[in-house]
Order: C-alpha cells, then structure tokens, then sequence
DNA sequence: TACTGTGATAGGCGAAACCTATCACCGGCG
DNA sequence: CGCCGGTGATAGGTTTCGCCTATCACAGTA
C-alpha cells in the first residue's frame, strides 16, 4: 500500500465518480480504477459499492476514508515541519547558563531571538560551566552560556563564540586598610582628586595578605581554580579561609569584614553597600563570557540563536 | 512522496546504518539510499546526516520520523479497522424500534448481539413505524424494528423479516355487557367451565356499537388506520371517540369505562387491573412485529444483526 | 432505438524502482 | 604503516508496474 493509494481513494471517495476523480488527480479512469482495486485487495474489503451509473461508500469505506484524511494531513504537517526545522524556522533548542549571565545577557538575547523565531521552543537549563560542557559533549544541551578565565582553558572538540570580557576587580570591604587614601577622601569633603585617585587601581600583589572569600566550588568549579593560578602568577598563594556560597553571599561576607575577593567587573552593579570594587592594576585579568557549542551538532535553529547572541552581546558591550 | 519512503526512512532511522536497513527491508543498499535522498529532496531538509561510518539523525530528521510513526500506525490502524467493518466485527449500527418493542424483544437481542461483536456500537432511537420506514430509506437507520398489520402493507424498497405475529384483543372494562357471563362466573365459585369460555372470544363485529378509544395518532401512524380498515372489513365503521395518549393511558380509559379498544395481545401482561382482554375470533387479525431493512444497504454487521434478531425472536416465541 | 455516460477490461509503453558491481573513504588491526 | 572490513555513494543494466489508449458491457435517457 502506498500512499498513491490512498490519494486516489479519497478523490473517488469525495467525486463519488471515478472518472471525474481521474480528472482531477490527472490520471486515467483506467488507472484510478486499477489502483482502487489494488487498494481493496490490500485492505481485504470492499470500500466503494459501484454499479454502472453510481458510486457510494460502504461502512468500511467511510472509515477508512477518514483514515486516509488524517494520514494524508499527517503527512503534510510533518513534511511541513521537517522543512521547517531545517530553516531553524521551528524546533527545539535547549540552552545551557551559568547564573551570572541569568539577569541581563541571557534574557535580552532571548527576547531578540524570540521575536526573529517565534516557533522555536527554548528550553533552559542554568548550569554551571563544566555542567554545561558534558552537557554539550553529550549532545543534551544545544548552546551553552559559560564562563572561562583568559587565556582560553582548551575545550575539546566545542567552539566557542566571545560574547564579552569583563576585567576582574577586588572587592573589599569598606574601611579596608588598603582603601585608607579613598575612605578619607570621601569622608573628607575638601579632600582633592589626587588622593581618591591613588588607590582606583590595585596590583593583584596588593593582596598578597589577604584572606580570600569564594564563592562554592560547586557553582564555580572552573573560576575558582583559574583565580588562584592568577594569584600565583602575580607571585603569591592566596590564603582562602573560606570556599561557599553563592556570589551575593560572598559579597555579603566582605562587607561584614571577614575577607575580600575578586570577581568579574559586573557584579560591582549588584550589591554594593558597605563594598569598594576596585579595578585590578595591568596587566588586567579578564573573565570571558562565551557561547559554546559542538561542531557536530547542525542543528539550524543554532546558528541563528548563535548570530543573535553575537549581535545582542555586542549591542550591550 | 510514496509510503515506502516513510518505511525506508524509519527502518534507517532505527538501524542508523543504510545497510543493516536495506536488509531488514529486502531492498538493497543503494536503492534504499537513492529512496532516502528522494525523501529529502522532496521535503527540502536533510534527515540524516552521513559520513563514511556513522548515521544520525538531525533534528528535522527526529522530527519527521515521529510523523512517520504516526503515519504508518494510522495506517496499519485504519486497515484493520476497515477490514474489521467489512467483516461486520466493528462499526456502528443504527438501530430504530417502536416504543412496544423497547421492553421485552429488543433488549434481548441487543444483548444477544453485544455477545457475539462487542466491539459494533450501537446507536438506539425510538421512532414509529412510519419515521422508521423514512429513515430507513434515507439511509439513517440500519434497521428498523416496527409493527405492521396483515396482510403486509407495501413498504417500498425494503426488506422485511417477521420477528413476531400477535393476535388482536379486544380490551374492555371488567362488568362490560359483552362479559357478562364470565364477570358472573368469576364472582359465582360454583359455576362450571361452560359459562367462563362462552366469551373467550369476541367476533370483531360484536364490537360495532363500542365507542372506540385508540392511541395518539402520532404514536402509531399505521396501526390506528389499519384497525379501522379491519372493523370496515367487519361491517362497521368504529366510532372513535378518542385518538389519544399512550397505550398504557388508553387501558386507563378503558378501565374507567370510557370506551373499549383493540391492542395486539402482549399489552395483556403490561396492565390489567379492571380490564379484560378477550381474543378475537377468527378470522383473527394479527399484527406483525418486523425487523426492516433497506437491501442497498451493505453494511455486514447488519447481517449479523438480523440474523441474531431473527435467533431471538424465534426463542422467546 | 440510438445516445450518452458509467466503470471494467486488454494490451502496449515507459518511467522508475530495483539489482549487481564498483568506488571512495575511514577506523581498526596486525 | 599498510592492509582489511565495513561504510555510504555511484554507474549502468533489468524488470516491474503504473500509466496510457482503445474498447467493452451496461444502464438510464431522449
């Protein structure tokens, strides 16, 4: 049985009429005929009762027909949709996040892909980056939005698109020691620019001293470790008296004077009382942020997501 | 896009390998690769990506292999649907009968029926005769229990099967004049045989002064004109002085002494308190209980169906 | 009775589905 | 490192079968 069949069934069965059927589908009566009959044979019932001057449907042919409308509809919506999804017009993408990137990043470029895609569905996941790379690698996650230390940590067989760099800052507590210069210029209202200015940059030596807060291993499995190789580079071993939490929490934790830290430039936006975020002194550490994906993967609904991910990301840099 | 594409397209999507496919299917490799490429070429999106050593699927592939399942399921479904109408093993009948036939006949073969096809619904309306024989003819109802009169009024271009003949009685309040040796009988404990059987039987004609009560005219469109044909084949013409209700409202009347009526016999078991039913002599008119049924009419579940009403019929004879 | 329109039948043609044979490619094994 | 086994793609010949034309048998109509 092909579908040739039930094409011809459903034109005699709506023409009531085989010749007017053939006329329609372009096909000899000859053949509609022959076709219907193979059709019969096939199913083991006879599905149009004709005599010389009509033709009507039995009970098993009503049945049927209604069969072959939904089959014949079946057929056309998945081939439409099949096509569709090619085009990236329509789908599934499943989209990987670190937290950091949930507020502002993430959903702008949602909103711009959404209104390009309409018909795709977004499914989110927010991981962390080693989370999203398996994820990747596994096939599970379409694109991931992850967060690497600089120079590139080598990513195996993923690529990864830049979407923005953010320089690291220190982030201590207000009053800290280091701070001394700024604190009395603020307290100071005739203190001039000169001495706030002296301490808006710190080498990362500066706080070579320092008892280090960090967020938990687990939501940062690949910042932390990069952060330490930085301090040991700038020729110290940090003194990490604490390893939890989420950022906010950390922030917390430096403004109630247990510690300081050093995170990506955004944050400074947070949460900010009782804080001073101060930029690293050159050469600058940068954070970067990055779309991955697997090469394999050829998906096109991605490349789109992809493209308007650059475009965005570089629209709010 | 035939069948055999979707058939192709699944076995590989399940072997993801064109060669374990080709096998499974009887075909050989290079035919069912060039069937594929047709398939894609005809959709307009790739469904399986390919190198020298591995299949996958993409995701218009994963999309349109759902389709096919759906597809070939409704197909090999509505085959066998079909198949079982034709065989009468499913299906729907509709099925018409007159109110008297609602309580006794009818349920029992309805339950006879049900034993043997379980799986052909059955659609119930109670109708009159005449509705019946019009549905019938439009092609609304399947068949059609009704009551007719003897001899056989024409009923054109159907079928008909007697289920059951029922002798005429006539209906009378208990003390009528026409009972006046039964009623003494009754109340005499002594009396014999002889005086109870002297009326256990009426000629129609003894009925020629009665006023006649008869059921609404709506309620039984054949039966009302063919009883007073019987009474003008008598020698009289009735005298109707009411055409009203249902028959159980008639045997009220009657047993409040407003008149007698003529009913098939098995009204005798419905209703009995202050009334006599007395069978007419002979020649006794009968009524016919039939199953009818249009012959262009090929459904096989209503062979089925007639054969059970006709096996019951003749049980509960 | 001739005519028109129906679906069924007969026989030939051609497209296309299929086959066999082979290629190019690559991963794995000795 | 080179051979082998297994992959899907390609080329070209064969056969199936879906299609066509021509015609029939039948019935309802003018």
């Amino acid at each position: 049985m092909e579908l040739r069949h039930l094409r011809y069934f459903v034109a005699v069965a709506e023409e009531l009429s085989f010749r007017r059927a053939a006329e329609r589908i372009n096909v000899t009566q000859p053949s509609l005929s022959e076709q219907v009959r193979q059709l019969e044979g096939e199913i083991g019932a006879r599905l149009l009762e004709r005599d010389t001057h009509h033709v009507s449907l039995t009970a098993a042919g009503r049945s049927f027909l209604e069969s072959c409308r939904r089959v014949l509809r079946e057929v056309e919506d998945g081939t439409r949709m099949a096509n569709r999804i090619a085009r990236g017009e329509a789908g599934r993408l499943s989209i990987g996040f670190v937290a950091s990137l949930g507020h502002a990043l993430l959903p702008a470029v949602l909103r711009a892909y959404r209104e390009k895609f309409p018909d795709v569905e977004l499914q989110l996941h927010e991981l962390d980056t080693t989370q999203q790379i398996d994820a990747l690698n596994a096939h599970q996650l379409d694109i991931g939005f992850i967060g690497l230390g600089l120079p590139t940590q080598e990513i195996t067989d993923l690529q990864l698109d830049t979407l923005r760099e953010e320089p690291l800052v220190a982030v201590l507590p207000k009053g800290h020691a280091l701070l001394r210069h700024a604190e009395r210029a603020e307290s100071e209202p005739g203190a001039n620019d000169r001495s706030r200015r002296r301490i808006e940059m710190l080498p990362l030596s500066a706080l070579a001293k320092e008892r280090f807060l960090l967020g938990a291993r687990h939501n940062a499995p690949v910042y932390n470790p990069w952060l330490i190789v930085l301090c040991q580079q700038a020729g110290f071993q940090p003194h990490i008296v604490q390893e939890a939490g989420q950022p906010v929490t950390v922030l917390n934790y430096v403004a109630a004077g247990l510690g300081v830290t050093i995170l990506p430039a955004q944050f400074s936006r947070l949460y900010s009382v009782g804080l001073r975020f101060i930029p690293l002194a050159p050469p600058v550490p940068k954070y970067r942020y990055c779309a991955a994906w697997s090469p394999q993967n050829t998906h096109s609904a991605l490349v789109h997501f992809r493209e308007t991910a650059q475009i965005v990301a570089k629209r709010m840099k």
